[in-house]
DNA sequence: TAAAATTCCATGTAATACCATATAAATATT
DNA sequence: AATATTTATATGGTATTACATGGAATTTTA
């Protein structure tokens, strides 16, 4: 399974190349497409990012299931046109597109953050931001991280 | 498997060409019919596209299978009444046809948006106030997009 | 033969492939 | 254990190619 783990941080040139952390690369290794698949984050100020992989099974499941509704559908949909195909280059990194930057607010560095199945990349400063707020919040409702029972059947 | 992300806006001229997006066009390489099947979307002021491997399939399944209703079999029907064959030229245009660019009501821009297995041709300005109506009725109905690929069994 | 459709060719721009170097990590050597 | 050597990774800049697009030439068909 593919897993991207741990945080780094690296430069974008004047061309918004960025290189993809060589962990994140190796994980991504055996997938059909070399390159990733990045979105803007529909609750955060960052991009969320997977392997096409992924991406192939959320598009199966929304073209075999038939219980979404004319609602739901269609806003699935919107993610995928949201959605930029990344190709590394032979040095493994990738060009971050306009809209990406600028619903980030990334300038000349982006910070990489495994998420398990899925990564985001954040500036700097917002990420550091969002995770004041997250603890603050944590804090006032007492939540502890803890591990939900694992469905069955995954 | 076939993927379209992202969106492109290219130009139409004045002989109704345009340019299919390269990434889309390098998602259709392999299949056995060197162009785009295109239809009016039966929901949207839009037009509905795959390649030509979708198509076969979904006739295979049409014919195979019984899991069909007779409102689904009547609706597939339709669309492969009104679908058109658009072969790409050497540099990768397409010809819009006249009932096509009535029914989306472009212009001189045509959209191309990416929906996983299919893709969208859209009037720009049709699809920015589609996309307001959508995310205000999600909203609406508290919908958040899925972007899980749903676990067997679940 | 005129009109329409298709194929062919030309060009500015933007994307990306290529090469060179710096930095960091890992390994080996003393 | 400290240092040297090698390897891998990140970064910067240049050259090349591909793409979208406009128009001309050719073929088709009405």
């Amino acid at each position: 399974m593919t897993l991207f783990l741990s945080k780094t941080l690296n430069k974008i040139d004047n061309k918004s190349r960025v290189s993809v952390p060589s962990t994140f690369r190796s994980a991504l290794k055996n997938q059909s497409f070399n390159g990733i698949i990045a979105f803007p984050s529909y609750s955060d100020r960052c991009i969320d990012s997977c392997g096409i992989n992924r991406m192939e099974l959320i598009a199966q499941n929304l073209d075999e299931t038939e219980n979404y509704s004319k609602a739901e559908f269609d806003l699935i949909s919107l993610c995928f046109g949201e959605a930029e195909k990344l190709p590394f280059d032979k040095e493994g990194r990738i060009i971050l597109p306009k809209n990406l930057i600028e619903h980030s607010g990334i300038k000349d560095e982006a910070l990489f953050v495994g998420l398990g199945p899925t990564f985001q990349i954040w500036e700097p400063k917002t990420f550091d931001q969002n995770k004041i707020l997250t603890l603050k919040k944590a804090k006032e409702k007492n939540l502890k991280p803890r591990l939900k029972p694992i469905p069955k059947g995954v």
